[in-house]
DNA sequence: GCTATTTGGTAAGGTGACCTAACTAGAACG
DNA sequence: CGTTCTAGTTAGGTCACCTTACCAAATAGC
């Protein structure tokens, strides 16, 4: 057995507790930030000094305050702190946002989708993306890659599993491996439901918490007790396998119904968004009875706090009403089911919080 | 924000640590602890001197060795450590053991059940058991109560909760409230599938894992990432509400079927048991389907490593084959199926383990 | 303008939990 | 009987935190 805890997770913790507290409130002195977290005063000037010599913050001009006393020197993330990269690859195309360690976007970068199984289109679109934000970086090094991928991914080996009926057979790729030669950062690669529902998780603040995709597959992401649930293959939430109504799974179903896909490659999402518009009540009883049965399940094997269902399908506003209708009647103490906020930017936005985390993760623990 | 580590938290897993090795080497001297888990021998020493003071061990006599040097002081679990009760309270009655600290069970105590659905029966057994433990008790402090109830239980108030359709209607007791006046130690209570899923958890080992409970009702115990997962209401697996073939519950359609639960507060066990005995061919079938859906459900959800079955009619050894087929038709990267090997007594090594873990944190916690 | 007050930050010294290195204690081997 | 091996202690160091006391600088009010 090793050592359980090594004493500098103390500083590591300090350290992260304190540049989130001068990213959130963007710029502080040593005596708000020791008030603010409870540290004591020589503790917070101490972890600031490191922080400061590792470029991950600095400190800033004086600044105009309202208070009494001495000014003192504020501080804000580091000019220099460096950089994170974002990047989506789905149907759309590749999609990327460059970003500082605080979140903010400073630059986006897009590529059209090759035709659909061109793998080649591909990864020349991925690599494309990444070359072009390496070309205008922001200041610092870039500190982490987080990849969204519309396929599960394996949550150790990080490698994309195939799926018979996938209906984005063209992204079997690995990032990591397009992306070695082109960035030394860690290059870290997650499902676009996962991400999507830990970018939504943030502003819901739930504690128990899934996200449910209905777009061209089905899927889910789940946060329980502040974690991700990727399971134990990478497949938790690939809900396309939840038994349906009969025999069968449920993606196999929707696609005997004229929806969802069971060996087409990818499921026409307009269709049934212009037969949801137009309140054809077959397709929207088959839709929340598809819903119904994945959020029933979710609520009876897991019971998270809230339920948010998203996707061009899933958020579609005629859903949610007799959705929560049907979850009542067959759970005896639903979640509360409501629309995710943040539309197709989820994964991007789950993406981007998935390197940061990591990023600064990474420089904390690199510290003196 | 409050401090967030204080360096105590150090000592405390130093302590757990060296604690939980030497109930599991029965006697090791400090040398060998020092060079098992890699903390130096100072610390050891230290540790181990807290841990003495405090009499959770205590040295033994010089010990017949093989080697070749000093004969070290072998520790040993204290003789007044101090003990724990579990408890389970189901139609079987309630039955409880009380326990040393390194989980050893010293004494049983059962009393029969009450008629269905006669609470006070029930409150009566249930003081009677515990009075009975506390007559005769091992030495030292009762340093934990744990109660399984073949009830749901919400997580934070410990409070157990009331669904229509019980088969345990009697159950809705507060135990706590009960002992109250009994014991002046902890009591917890939890869910007797969760605590099966926790025993069961500890034989298998794997870091995701559910386990299927199948009786007179219907449930499911969840391990994810090392941790139990109780819901946001305390009603994770309850998976008599999943979605059924049709559009109700499955344990409605169980009921219909002549199987389960629905409005019936019990269901005969016996009667399914004898029908499998016989090779009824649609008794198997019903209950295979069931199953499935249930394990299908799971692992599409949160994809386990391993799924067990367990209680008297997820036991039957019919089952697991066509189950296992079902499943690995269903879903593209199945769970492990196995049968649970502790049986009935899974929930009572459950509420051990569960009273053992808080016992002995609750102990380091409170050394000097 | 001068001083009191208020706020920011540093210095000095202490504590707790860990470490390594060097020692003493005691048993067995040859 | 000395050598060698193992067990355990002592001494001294490091690291991350703390409190207390002080210095530094700015505004408020006279």
């Amino acid at each position: 057995m090793e050592r359980a805890l090594p004493q500098s997770v103390l500083r590591e913790t300090t350290d992260r507790a304190l540049f989130d507290e001068v990213v959130g409130r963007e710029r502080v002195t040593r005596a708000e930030l020791a008030a603010a977290t409870g540290f004591s005063k020589p503790t917070v000037s101490e972890s600031v000094r490191r922080l400061t010599d590792g470029g991950l913050l600095a400190a800033t001009g004086p600044q105009e305050t309202g208070r009494r006393g001495r000014v003192g020197t504020f501080y804000e993330l580091g000019a220099t702190a460096g950089w994170v990269l974002a990047v989506e690859v789905d149907q759309s195309g590749v999609h990327a946002w460059a970003a500082d360690l605080a979140g903010r976007v400073r630059h986006r970068h897009d590529r059209p989708p090759g035709g659909a199984g061109d793998t080649r289109a591909l990864v020349d679109a991925l690599r494309a993306v990444v070359t072009s934000a390496l070309a205008t970086p922001p200041a610092g090094p870039l500190r982490a890659v987080a990849v969204s991928m519309a396929n599960p991914v394996h949550p150790t080996t990080h490698e994309v599993i195939a799926l018979s009926g996938t209906p984005f057979p063209e992204g079997l790729v690995s990032p990591a491996d397009v992306l070695a030669d082109l960035v030394t950062a860690p290059v870290l690669v997650d499902n676009d439901v996962n991400l999507a529902a830990l970018a939504e998780q943030g502003s819901v603040g739930a504690a128990s918490f899934a996200y449910v995709y209905v777009g061209a597959g089905l899927g889910l992401g789940l946060y329980l007790g502040d974690r991700l649930v990727r399971g134990a293959h990478g497949l938790a939430g690939e809900i396309g396998y939840l038994p349906g109504a009969g025999p069968g799974t449920l993606a196999a179903e929707l696609a005997a119904d004229g929806f969802g896909r069971s060996d087409a490659p990818s499921n026409d999402v307009t269709a049934v968004l212009k037969a949801l518009d137009d309140d054809d009540p077959r397709a929207l009883a088959v839709l929340v009875a598809a819903v119904t049965r994945v959020v029933g399940s979710v609520t009876a094997v897991v019971d998270p706090e809230v339920v948010l269902l998203g996707g061009p399908v899933g958020t579609h506003p005629t859903l949610l009403a007799p959705v929560r209708d049907a979850v009542a009647a067959l759970s005896p103490s639903p979640a509360r089911v409501e629309h995710g906020t943040l539309g197709v930017l989820a994964p991007l936005h789950g993406a981007t919080r998935l390197a940061l985390d990591h990023a600064v993760r990474a420089a904390i623990t690199g510290l003196p």
